[in-house]
DNA sequence: TCTCGATGTTGGCAGCGCTCACATGCCGCG
DNA sequence: CGCGGCATGTGAGCGCTGCCAACATCGAGA
Protein backbone atom coordinates (compact mmCIF):
# COMPACT_ATOMS: atom_id res chain seq x y z
CA UNK A 1 0.00 0.00 0.00
CA UNK A 2 2.13 2.75 1.60
CA UNK A 3 5.19 3.11 -1.53
CA UNK A 4 8.30 3.33 0.31
CA UNK A 5 9.68 6.29 -2.18
CA UNK A 6 7.91 8.40 -4.34
CA UNK A 7 10.18 7.18 -7.35
CA UNK A 8 9.45 8.06 -10.64
CA UNK A 9 8.00 4.79 -11.61
CA UNK A 10 4.84 3.76 -9.48
CA UNK A 11 5.26 0.40 -9.92
CA UNK A 12 1.50 -0.46 -9.51
CA UNK A 13 -0.42 2.13 -11.14
CA UNK A 14 -2.54 0.09 -13.14
CA UNK A 15 -4.29 -1.96 -10.49
CA UNK A 16 -3.99 1.37 -8.46
CA UNK A 17 -6.34 3.15 -11.49
CA UNK A 18 -8.32 0.29 -11.14
CA UNK A 19 -9.04 0.66 -7.64
CA UNK A 20 -9.56 4.16 -7.68
CA UNK A 21 -11.52 4.24 -10.60
CA UNK A 22 -13.86 1.21 -8.63
CA UNK A 23 -14.32 3.75 -5.52
CA UNK A 24 -15.27 6.75 -7.77
CA UNK A 25 -18.06 4.28 -9.55
CA UNK A 26 -19.06 3.13 -6.27
CA UNK A 27 -19.72 6.50 -5.34
CA UNK A 28 -20.51 8.20 -7.30
CA UNK A 29 -21.03 6.59 -11.07
CA UNK A 30 -19.35 5.86 -14.11
CA UNK A 31 -19.91 9.22 -15.42
CA UNK A 32 -18.19 11.06 -11.98
CA UNK A 33 -14.47 8.90 -13.66
CA UNK A 34 -11.92 11.52 -15.15
CA UNK A 35 -9.12 10.34 -15.95
CA UNK A 36 -7.18 13.44 -15.20
CA UNK A 37 -8.57 13.57 -10.96
CA UNK A 38 -7.56 10.17 -11.12
CA UNK A 39 -4.06 10.63 -12.46
CA UNK A 40 -4.25 13.36 -9.67
CA UNK A 41 -5.46 11.01 -6.89
CA UNK A 42 -2.59 8.53 -7.88
CA UNK A 43 -0.24 11.25 -7.59
CA UNK A 44 0.96 11.10 -11.54
CA UNK A 45 0.71 13.19 -14.44
CA UNK A 46 -2.42 13.18 -16.22
CA UNK A 47 -0.68 11.56 -19.37
CA UNK A 48 0.23 8.36 -17.16
CA UNK A 49 -2.88 6.33 -17.08
CA UNK A 50 -2.82 6.46 -21.13
CA UNK A 51 0.26 4.28 -20.55
CA UNK A 52 -1.93 1.25 -19.18
CA UNK A 53 -5.28 1.82 -20.71
CA UNK A 54 -5.88 3.08 -24.41
CA UNK A 55 -8.86 5.06 -23.42
CA UNK A 56 -11.45 6.16 -20.64
CA UNK A 57 -13.82 3.45 -21.97
CA UNK A 58 -10.85 0.73 -21.54
CA UNK A 59 -10.46 1.58 -17.84
CA UNK A 60 -14.27 1.47 -17.36
CA UNK A 61 -13.92 -2.15 -19.04
CA UNK A 62 -11.27 -2.79 -16.64
CA UNK A 63 -13.72 -1.87 -13.91
CA UNK A 64 -16.37 -3.97 -14.84
CA UNK A 65 -14.36 -7.23 -15.23
CA UNK A 66 -12.95 -6.72 -11.62
CA UNK A 67 -16.68 -6.08 -10.22
CA UNK A 68 -17.78 -8.75 -12.26
CA UNK A 69 -15.48 -11.34 -10.92
CA UNK A 70 -16.35 -10.09 -7.52
CA UNK A 71 -20.06 -10.65 -8.19
CA UNK A 72 -19.06 -14.22 -9.36
CA UNK A 73 -17.38 -15.01 -6.24
CA UNK A 74 -19.98 -13.42 -4.08
CA UNK A 75 -22.73 -15.69 -6.27
CA UNK A 76 -20.00 -18.70 -5.78
CA UNK A 77 -20.16 -17.84 -1.84
CA UNK A 78 -23.97 -17.72 -1.24
CA UNK A 79 -24.68 -21.32 -3.32
CA UNK A 80 -21.57 -23.00 -1.51
CA UNK A 81 -23.33 -24.38 1.18
CA UNK A 82 -26.69 -25.53 -0.15
CA UNK A 83 -26.64 -29.10 -1.82
CA UNK A 84 -30.11 -29.03 -3.30
CA UNK A 85 -29.83 -27.27 -6.80
CA UNK A 86 -33.06 -25.56 -6.24
CA UNK A 87 -32.33 -23.94 -2.95
CA UNK A 88 -28.97 -23.48 -4.31
CA UNK A 89 -30.50 -21.48 -6.77
CA UNK A 90 -32.76 -19.65 -4.73
CA UNK A 91 -29.72 -18.29 -2.93
CA UNK A 92 -27.87 -16.92 -6.08
CA UNK A 93 -30.57 -15.09 -6.83
CA UNK A 94 -30.79 -13.57 -3.75
CA UNK A 95 -27.27 -12.55 -3.82
CA UNK A 96 -27.56 -11.25 -7.08
CA UNK A 97 -30.52 -8.73 -5.88
CA UNK A 98 -28.67 -8.39 -3.16
CA UNK A 99 -25.60 -7.08 -4.54
CA UNK A 100 -27.40 -4.63 -6.82
CA UNK A 101 -29.59 -3.03 -3.90
CA UNK A 102 -25.73 -2.61 -1.95
CA UNK A 103 -23.94 -1.37 -4.98
CA UNK A 104 -26.21 0.01 -7.75
CA UNK A 105 -24.21 1.66 -9.65
CA UNK A 106 -21.22 -1.76 -9.79
CA UNK A 107 -23.92 -3.42 -10.70
CA UNK A 108 -24.72 -0.91 -13.34
CA UNK A 109 -21.62 -1.00 -14.79
CA UNK A 110 -21.09 -4.47 -15.29
CA UNK A 111 -24.60 -5.05 -17.14
CA UNK A 112 -24.07 -1.95 -18.98
CA UNK A 113 -20.62 -2.94 -20.52
CA UNK A 114 -22.46 -5.87 -22.04
CA UNK A 115 -24.41 -3.47 -24.14
CA UNK A 116 -20.73 -3.17 -25.57
CA UNK A 117 -21.03 -6.82 -26.41
CA UNK A 118 -18.82 -7.72 -23.88
CA UNK A 119 -20.88 -9.57 -21.83
CA UNK A 120 -19.35 -10.28 -18.50
CA UNK A 121 -21.71 -11.88 -17.35
CA UNK A 122 -22.19 -14.10 -20.04
CA UNK A 123 -19.96 -17.19 -19.07
CA UNK A 124 -21.00 -17.04 -15.86
CA UNK A 125 -25.24 -16.94 -16.78
CA UNK A 126 -24.38 -20.04 -18.93
CA UNK A 127 -22.94 -21.71 -16.56
CA UNK A 128 -25.53 -21.07 -13.73
CA UNK A 129 -28.48 -21.54 -16.47
CA UNK A 130 -27.32 -24.88 -17.59
CA UNK A 131 -28.08 -26.16 -13.86
CA UNK A 132 -31.37 -24.16 -14.00
CA UNK A 133 -32.25 -26.24 -16.90
CA UNK A 134 -31.07 -29.42 -16.10
CA UNK A 135 -33.14 -28.99 -13.01
CA UNK A 136 -36.63 -28.01 -15.05
CA UNK A 137 -35.88 -31.10 -16.99
CA UNK A 138 -35.63 -33.23 -14.50
CA UNK A 139 -38.93 -31.66 -12.92
CA UNK A 140 -40.77 -32.02 -16.15
CA UNK A 141 -39.81 -36.01 -16.07
CA UNK A 142 -40.80 -36.25 -12.63
CA UNK A 143 -44.31 -34.34 -13.65
CA UNK A 144 -43.99 -31.40 -12.11
CA UNK A 145 -43.39 -29.07 -14.67
CA UNK A 146 -45.84 -27.89 -17.28
CA UNK A 147 -44.70 -28.67 -20.68
CA UNK A 148 -43.17 -25.43 -21.79
CA UNK A 149 -40.13 -25.03 -23.43
CA UNK A 150 -37.59 -25.01 -20.61
CA UNK A 151 -35.46 -22.03 -22.33
CA UNK A 152 -38.79 -19.86 -21.88
CA UNK A 153 -39.46 -20.89 -17.91
CA UNK A 154 -35.52 -20.48 -17.35
CA UNK A 155 -35.32 -16.87 -19.60
CA UNK A 156 -38.34 -16.03 -17.65
CA UNK A 157 -36.84 -16.52 -14.15
CA UNK A 158 -33.69 -14.82 -14.98
CA UNK A 159 -36.10 -12.05 -16.30
CA UNK A 160 -37.76 -12.13 -13.48
CA UNK A 161 -34.47 -12.10 -10.94
CA UNK A 162 -33.00 -9.43 -13.31
CA UNK A 163 -36.19 -7.44 -13.37
CA UNK A 164 -35.91 -6.73 -9.32
CA UNK A 165 -32.41 -5.95 -9.29
CA UNK A 166 -32.82 -2.72 -12.05
CA UNK A 167 -35.70 -1.92 -10.30
CA UNK A 168 -33.92 -1.57 -6.97
CA UNK A 169 -30.83 -0.25 -9.52
CA UNK A 170 -33.14 2.41 -11.16
CA UNK A 171 -34.91 3.63 -7.89
CA UNK A 172 -38.77 2.37 -9.00
CA UNK A 173 -40.77 3.74 -6.83
CA UNK A 174 -42.07 0.88 -5.09
CA UNK A 175 -38.97 -0.74 -4.41
CA UNK A 176 -36.12 2.64 -4.17
CA UNK A 177 -34.52 2.67 -0.35
CA UNK A 178 -34.93 -0.94 0.41
CA UNK A 179 -32.76 -2.89 3.09
CA UNK A 180 -30.61 -5.48 2.26
CA UNK A 181 -32.56 -7.90 4.59
CA UNK A 182 -36.37 -6.00 2.53
CA UNK A 183 -34.29 -7.03 -0.81
CA UNK A 184 -33.57 -10.45 0.67
CA UNK A 185 -37.31 -10.48 1.35
CA UNK A 186 -38.56 -9.48 -2.08
CA UNK A 187 -36.35 -11.60 -3.72
CA UNK A 188 -37.21 -14.85 -2.12
CA UNK A 189 -40.87 -13.72 -2.06
CA UNK A 190 -41.14 -12.93 -5.85
CA UNK A 191 -39.11 -15.89 -7.17
CA UNK A 192 -41.35 -18.15 -4.53
CA UNK A 193 -44.01 -16.70 -6.66
CA UNK A 194 -43.01 -17.83 -9.94
CA UNK A 195 -41.67 -20.87 -9.08
CA UNK A 196 -44.46 -22.25 -7.24
CA UNK A 197 -46.41 -20.94 -9.84
CA UNK A 198 -44.41 -23.18 -12.25
CA UNK A 199 -44.51 -26.18 -10.56
CA UNK A 200 -40.43 -26.08 -8.81
CA UNK A 201 -41.42 -26.44 -5.41
CA UNK B 1 -40.41 24.06 -40.05
CA UNK B 2 -38.73 25.75 -42.00
CA UNK B 3 -38.06 29.24 -40.83
CA UNK B 4 -39.22 32.09 -42.86
CA UNK B 5 -36.61 34.63 -42.36
CA UNK B 6 -33.37 33.45 -40.25
CA UNK B 7 -34.07 36.50 -37.45
CA UNK B 8 -31.94 37.24 -34.18
CA UNK B 9 -34.88 35.59 -32.38
CA UNK B 10 -34.81 31.86 -33.25
CA UNK B 11 -39.10 31.88 -32.05
CA UNK B 12 -39.06 27.91 -30.86
CA UNK B 13 -35.60 27.03 -29.98
CA UNK B 14 -36.93 25.31 -27.03
CA UNK B 15 -38.52 23.00 -29.03
CA UNK B 16 -35.83 22.66 -31.74
CA UNK B 17 -33.32 21.71 -29.11
CA UNK B 18 -35.37 19.45 -27.39
CA UNK B 19 -36.06 17.58 -30.67
CA UNK B 20 -32.90 17.43 -32.11
CA UNK B 21 -30.95 16.29 -28.17
CA UNK B 22 -33.72 13.21 -28.80
CA UNK B 23 -32.73 12.24 -32.17
CA UNK B 24 -29.13 12.21 -31.08
CA UNK B 25 -30.41 10.14 -27.71
CA UNK B 26 -32.27 7.43 -30.19
CA UNK B 27 -29.79 7.44 -32.71
CA UNK B 28 -26.55 7.17 -30.32
CA UNK B 29 -27.41 7.79 -26.70
CA UNK B 30 -27.48 10.42 -23.98
CA UNK B 31 -23.77 10.66 -23.57
CA UNK B 32 -23.19 11.83 -27.27
CA UNK B 33 -25.85 15.16 -26.23
CA UNK B 34 -24.15 18.33 -26.56
CA UNK B 35 -24.53 21.41 -25.50
CA UNK B 36 -22.74 23.17 -28.54
CA UNK B 37 -23.50 20.91 -31.06
CA UNK B 38 -27.05 21.02 -30.83
CA UNK B 39 -26.49 24.96 -30.65
CA UNK B 40 -24.74 24.23 -33.82
CA UNK B 41 -26.89 21.86 -35.45
CA UNK B 42 -29.66 24.23 -34.32
CA UNK B 43 -28.16 28.06 -36.33
CA UNK B 44 -27.97 29.34 -32.64
CA UNK B 45 -24.57 30.44 -30.70
CA UNK B 46 -23.23 28.05 -28.04
CA UNK B 47 -24.36 29.76 -25.44
CA UNK B 48 -28.27 29.68 -26.62
CA UNK B 49 -29.12 27.04 -25.31
CA UNK B 50 -28.46 27.74 -21.68
CA UNK B 51 -31.30 30.67 -21.97
CA UNK B 52 -33.90 27.53 -22.21
CA UNK B 53 -32.09 25.27 -19.81
CA UNK B 54 -29.92 26.07 -16.50
CA UNK B 55 -27.49 22.79 -17.82
CA UNK B 56 -27.07 20.29 -19.51
CA UNK B 57 -29.36 17.38 -16.97
CA UNK B 58 -31.71 19.75 -17.49
CA UNK B 59 -32.16 19.51 -21.57
CA UNK B 60 -32.01 15.44 -21.05
CA UNK B 61 -35.05 15.81 -18.77
CA UNK B 62 -37.26 17.69 -21.06
CA UNK B 63 -35.81 15.07 -23.42
CA UNK B 64 -36.97 12.08 -20.73
CA UNK B 65 -40.61 13.88 -19.81
CA UNK B 66 -41.24 13.63 -23.90
CA UNK B 67 -40.13 10.12 -24.43
CA UNK B 68 -42.46 9.24 -20.87
CA UNK B 69 -45.33 11.11 -22.73
CA UNK B 70 -44.95 9.51 -25.88
CA UNK B 71 -44.11 6.17 -24.13
CA UNK B 72 -47.40 6.89 -21.99
CA UNK B 73 -49.52 7.58 -25.69
CA UNK B 74 -48.53 4.61 -27.04
CA UNK B 75 -49.49 2.09 -23.89
CA UNK B 76 -53.22 3.96 -24.18
CA UNK B 77 -52.99 3.26 -27.47
CA UNK B 78 -52.26 -0.39 -27.23
CA UNK B 79 -54.58 -1.40 -24.20
CA UNK B 80 -57.52 1.09 -26.26
CA UNK B 81 -59.49 -1.38 -28.23
CA UNK B 82 -59.19 -4.51 -25.37
CA UNK B 83 -62.37 -4.10 -23.25
CA UNK B 84 -61.18 -7.03 -20.37
CA UNK B 85 -58.65 -5.76 -18.07
CA UNK B 86 -56.61 -8.79 -18.25
CA UNK B 87 -56.01 -9.08 -22.18
CA UNK B 88 -55.24 -4.82 -21.45
CA UNK B 89 -52.90 -5.33 -18.94
CA UNK B 90 -51.23 -7.98 -21.50
CA UNK B 91 -51.19 -5.88 -24.45
CA UNK B 92 -49.84 -3.07 -22.43
CA UNK B 93 -46.71 -5.02 -20.84
CA UNK B 94 -46.11 -6.06 -24.69
CA UNK B 95 -46.38 -2.47 -26.05
CA UNK B 96 -43.96 -1.52 -23.22
CA UNK B 97 -40.96 -4.44 -24.04
CA UNK B 98 -41.67 -3.39 -27.57
CA UNK B 99 -41.19 -0.04 -26.85
CA UNK B 100 -37.57 -1.09 -25.02
CA UNK B 101 -36.60 -3.19 -28.31
CA UNK B 102 -37.84 -0.37 -30.64
CA UNK B 103 -36.06 2.51 -28.85
CA UNK B 104 -33.41 1.10 -26.18
CA UNK B 105 -31.76 4.65 -25.42
CA UNK B 106 -35.07 6.09 -25.12
CA UNK B 107 -36.49 3.29 -22.37
CA UNK B 108 -32.49 4.07 -21.12
CA UNK B 109 -32.68 7.92 -20.88
CA UNK B 110 -36.62 7.75 -19.04
CA UNK B 111 -35.66 4.96 -16.61
CA UNK B 112 -32.41 6.63 -15.69
CA UNK B 113 -33.51 9.94 -15.24
CA UNK B 114 -35.95 7.74 -12.25
CA UNK B 115 -32.82 7.91 -10.77
CA UNK B 116 -32.76 11.25 -9.69
CA UNK B 117 -35.87 10.67 -8.18
CA UNK B 118 -38.14 12.51 -10.33
CA UNK B 119 -39.73 9.18 -11.46
CA UNK B 120 -41.11 9.95 -14.85
CA UNK B 121 -43.05 6.61 -14.50
CA UNK B 122 -44.55 7.09 -11.29
CA UNK B 123 -48.00 8.44 -12.24
CA UNK B 124 -48.78 6.28 -15.19
CA UNK B 125 -46.94 3.10 -12.93
CA UNK B 126 -49.50 4.09 -10.16
CA UNK B 127 -52.45 4.50 -13.02
CA UNK B 128 -51.91 1.29 -14.30
CA UNK B 129 -50.66 -0.95 -11.36
CA UNK B 130 -54.04 0.17 -9.38
CA UNK B 131 -56.00 -1.60 -12.62
CA UNK B 132 -53.92 -4.91 -12.17
CA UNK B 133 -54.45 -4.88 -8.33
CA UNK B 134 -58.10 -4.75 -8.61
CA UNK B 135 -58.13 -7.54 -10.83
CA UNK B 136 -56.04 -8.88 -8.77
CA UNK B 137 -58.30 -8.62 -5.79
CA UNK B 138 -61.33 -9.74 -8.47
CA UNK B 139 -59.04 -13.00 -8.93
CA UNK B 140 -58.56 -13.78 -5.37
CA UNK B 141 -62.52 -13.28 -4.53
CA UNK B 142 -63.10 -15.78 -6.97
CA UNK B 143 -60.90 -18.55 -5.68
CA UNK B 144 -58.88 -18.49 -8.96
CA UNK B 145 -56.16 -16.98 -7.04
CA UNK B 146 -52.89 -17.48 -4.42
CA UNK B 147 -53.83 -15.83 -1.26
CA UNK B 148 -50.46 -13.91 -1.73
CA UNK B 149 -50.40 -10.56 -0.94
CA UNK B 150 -51.76 -8.54 -4.11
CA UNK B 151 -48.98 -5.86 -3.71
CA UNK B 152 -46.49 -8.69 -4.19
CA UNK B 153 -48.15 -10.55 -7.11
CA UNK B 154 -48.41 -6.75 -8.77
CA UNK B 155 -44.66 -6.21 -8.31
CA UNK B 156 -43.38 -9.61 -9.39
CA UNK B 157 -45.29 -9.12 -12.45
CA UNK B 158 -44.08 -5.47 -12.88
CA UNK B 159 -40.44 -7.40 -12.37
CA UNK B 160 -40.90 -9.25 -14.79
CA UNK B 161 -41.80 -7.01 -17.03
CA UNK B 162 -39.06 -4.58 -16.85
CA UNK B 163 -36.47 -7.45 -16.53
CA UNK B 164 -37.47 -8.45 -19.97
CA UNK B 165 -37.78 -4.92 -21.43
CA UNK B 166 -34.12 -4.12 -19.75
CA UNK B 167 -32.49 -7.02 -20.85
CA UNK B 168 -33.18 -6.28 -24.50
CA UNK B 169 -32.20 -2.90 -23.77
CA UNK B 170 -28.72 -3.97 -21.97
CA UNK B 171 -28.08 -6.73 -24.68
CA UNK B 172 -27.72 -9.68 -22.75
CA UNK B 173 -27.32 -12.64 -24.81
CA UNK B 174 -30.05 -15.00 -25.14
CA UNK B 175 -32.52 -11.71 -26.18
CA UNK B 176 -30.26 -9.26 -27.95
CA UNK B 177 -30.99 -8.45 -31.26
CA UNK B 178 -34.30 -8.93 -31.34
CA UNK B 179 -37.10 -8.25 -34.07
CA UNK B 180 -40.04 -6.55 -32.64
CA UNK B 181 -42.28 -9.47 -33.25
CA UNK B 182 -39.81 -11.47 -31.40
CA UNK B 183 -39.98 -9.61 -28.31
CA UNK B 184 -43.60 -9.45 -28.82
CA UNK B 185 -43.81 -13.16 -28.64
CA UNK B 186 -41.38 -13.48 -25.86
CA UNK B 187 -43.37 -10.99 -23.94
CA UNK B 188 -46.60 -12.44 -24.22
CA UNK B 189 -45.02 -16.28 -23.43
CA UNK B 190 -43.16 -15.38 -20.41
CA UNK B 191 -46.28 -13.42 -19.13
CA UNK B 192 -48.42 -16.03 -20.02
CA UNK B 193 -45.87 -18.74 -18.14
CA UNK B 194 -46.16 -16.38 -14.76
CA UNK B 195 -50.09 -15.58 -14.98
CA UNK B 196 -51.03 -19.14 -15.39
CA UNK B 197 -48.37 -20.20 -12.99
CA UNK B 198 -50.26 -17.55 -10.70
CA UNK B 199 -53.45 -18.39 -11.97
CA UNK B 200 -54.61 -15.65 -14.11
CA UNK B 201 -56.28 -16.86 -16.81
C1' DT C 1 -43.46 55.72 -28.81
C1' DC C 2 -40.50 54.18 -25.47
C1' DT C 3 -38.97 50.95 -22.53
C1' DC C 4 -37.91 46.64 -20.52
C1' DG C 5 -37.56 41.75 -20.27
C1' DA C 6 -36.93 37.70 -23.03
C1' DT C 7 -33.78 35.89 -25.96
C1' DG C 8 -30.02 36.12 -28.73
C1' DT C 9 -24.39 37.13 -29.43
C1' DT C 10 -19.25 37.19 -28.49
C1' DG C 11 -15.52 36.05 -25.78
C1' DG C 12 -13.52 33.56 -22.28
C1' DC C 13 -12.46 30.29 -18.28
C1' DA C 14 -11.48 25.87 -16.52
C1' DG C 15 -11.62 21.04 -17.13
C1' DC C 16 -11.76 17.19 -20.03
C1' DG C 17 -9.76 13.13 -23.15
C1' DC C 18 -6.03 12.28 -25.66
C1' DT C 19 -1.34 12.81 -28.23
C1' DC C 20 3.52 13.69 -28.90
C1' DA C 21 8.26 14.38 -27.91
C1' DC C 22 11.24 13.77 -24.34
C1' DA C 23 13.01 11.79 -19.53
C1' DT C 24 13.89 8.05 -16.51
C1' DG C 25 15.20 3.87 -14.64
C1' DC C 26 14.84 -1.41 -14.52
C1' DC C 27 16.40 -5.75 -16.60
C1' DG C 28 18.81 -8.74 -19.39
C1' DC C 29 22.67 -9.44 -22.41
C1' DG C 30 27.55 -9.16 -23.74
C1' DC D 1 30.08 -5.00 -14.50
C1' DG D 2 28.48 -1.85 -17.83
C1' DC D 3 25.36 -0.72 -21.14
C1' DG D 4 21.40 -0.50 -24.25
C1' DG D 5 16.58 -1.04 -25.01
C1' DC D 6 11.90 -0.80 -23.51
C1' DA D 7 8.33 -0.09 -20.34
C1' DT D 8 6.76 3.62 -17.95
C1' DG D 9 6.89 8.11 -16.44
C1' DT D 10 6.68 13.74 -17.62
C1' DG D 11 5.14 18.38 -19.63
C1' DA D 12 3.20 20.90 -23.07
C1' DG D 13 -0.47 21.35 -25.94
C1' DC D 14 -4.80 20.63 -29.15
C1' DG D 15 -9.58 20.75 -29.61
C1' DC D 16 -13.49 19.84 -27.38
C1' DT D 17 -16.75 20.51 -23.63
C1' DG D 18 -20.17 22.91 -20.04
C1' DC D 19 -20.99 27.12 -18.40
C1' DC D 20 -20.67 32.31 -17.30
C1' DA D 21 -20.64 37.48 -17.96
C1' DA D 22 -21.24 41.52 -20.63
C1' DC D 23 -23.42 43.31 -24.36
C1' DA D 24 -26.97 43.35 -28.54
C1' DT D 25 -31.47 42.87 -30.39
C1' DC D 26 -36.22 42.60 -30.70
C1' DG D 27 -41.17 42.41 -29.60
C1' DA D 28 -44.96 43.30 -26.47
C1' DG D 29 -47.20 46.27 -23.23
C1' DA D 30 -47.56 50.96 -20.77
Amino acid sequence: MADPLPSYHHGSLREALVAAALRVVDDVGPEAVSMRALARETGVSSAAPFRHFPDRGALLDAVGERVADDLHARLDEATADCDDALTQFRAMTVAYVRFASEHPALFELVHRRAIDQRGFLGALDDDRRLKLIALIYEGQNAGLLPDADPELIALTNEALTYGLARMIVDRHPRVSALTSEDARKLALAATHLLQSGIGLT
